[in-house]
DNA sequence: TCCATCATGTAACCAGTTACATGATTTC
DNA sequence: GAAATCATGTAACTGGTTACATGATGGA
């Protein structure tokens, strides 16, 4: 269901094709919510066959035009203020976590050494992100920036964490 | 894929039946990865059927005694191994704050508060987690506790997140 | 003897993934 | 004329969800 709402809130916030959806999502929600290209344009069809979206206009190379209608924008309100059913939080990182002692220390110590690299690659990425961009002032920008700050928080708050969990191990194994 | 090392992982650390696994799933791996009791049952008997656990007694009540065999130990290794196949991260919650801009301040502004809550509820859940426990110095208890204090600093970035988030949003609208 | 707990399973469905497939237009 | 970019789609598959279904055993 979250990507469809995804669609929806894109074209909520601007009018476009599939094609331009697809550049928004990318360097935005993909961050939090990944989908393919195939996915999001399923995704289209469905939501202008329930009505929530309509094609306004169909331009060169069969471009169609997609504009939210007023169910479409009720609807996303409806789900905007229904957290309750969001799918839950999942990990497969810190699911390996509750069963490294399967493995030799040295290995698990060397996945949780990965693990701190990884969140210090995607901090950096992130940062980047941040310098890159003008957060103007406009909502999009301002909520869009506000998930970033997430971002950068909780890469740092891992890579904190991975530290310390590698120092555990270390002052284990003395 | 994922569900399916949990289980394997669970057997690794200590034979026993779909029942046991259960309960140890419930206050463990269910936290970073739930699943329901059909599913487990049917990862079971997919990995019986792939070679790497086994049924080594059947008790009463059609209780089935798992234990993994070589070749599970093995493949488990190799997902250990091989986080880069992980799925994705994926947050609902997040791809909202990217839209909250399509709803009044004051709304948005309570939706971010209900996120600082709910953070701390799970933040508290975690505490009393953490106290409850007797963290002995074997392996699971020891990785269990990691993957804890992971749960820990998560929901407490969160809550500060969210705190500083609704700061901002009450800047912006002054 | 009744109830809680132990114990396992099936089937329909839905969301997301992967791989493949096609063609028009603009720019160099 | 070739290459990059614009633009959209189908189909098979897999992992996870929901709802339903059944029955044995031990202890009060």
């Amino acid at each position: 269901m979250s990507l469809r709402y995804a669609a929806l809130g894109l074209l909520a916030q601007q009018p476009g094709s599939g094609y331009d959806l697809l550049k928004r999502f990318e360097y935005s929600m993909a961050n939090v919510w990944p989908a393919t290209q195939s996915q999001l344009y399923g995704e289209l069809n469905r939501l202008a066959a329930a009505g929530l979206i309509e094609v306004t206009d169909i331009g060169p190379r069969g471009r169609k035009e997609y504009r939210v209608t007023d169910a479409g924008r009720a609807d996303l309100l409806r789900w905007m203020t229904n957290p309750a059913d969001d799918p839950p939080y999942r990990s497969a990182e810190l699911l390996r976590v509750f069963l490294l002692g399967e493995m030799p220390t040295e290995q698990a110590r060397a996945y949780v050494a990965s693990v701190a690299e990884r969140a210090e690659t995607e901090l950096a990425r992130y940062e980047q992100l941040r310098d890159s961009m003008d957060w103007t002032v406009d909502d999009a920008g301002f909520y869009g920036r506000a998930a970033l700050e997430f971002g950068l928080r909780a890469e740092a708050m891992e890579a904190d964490w991975a530290r310390w969990l590698i120092k555990e191990i270390d002052r284990r194994a003395r």
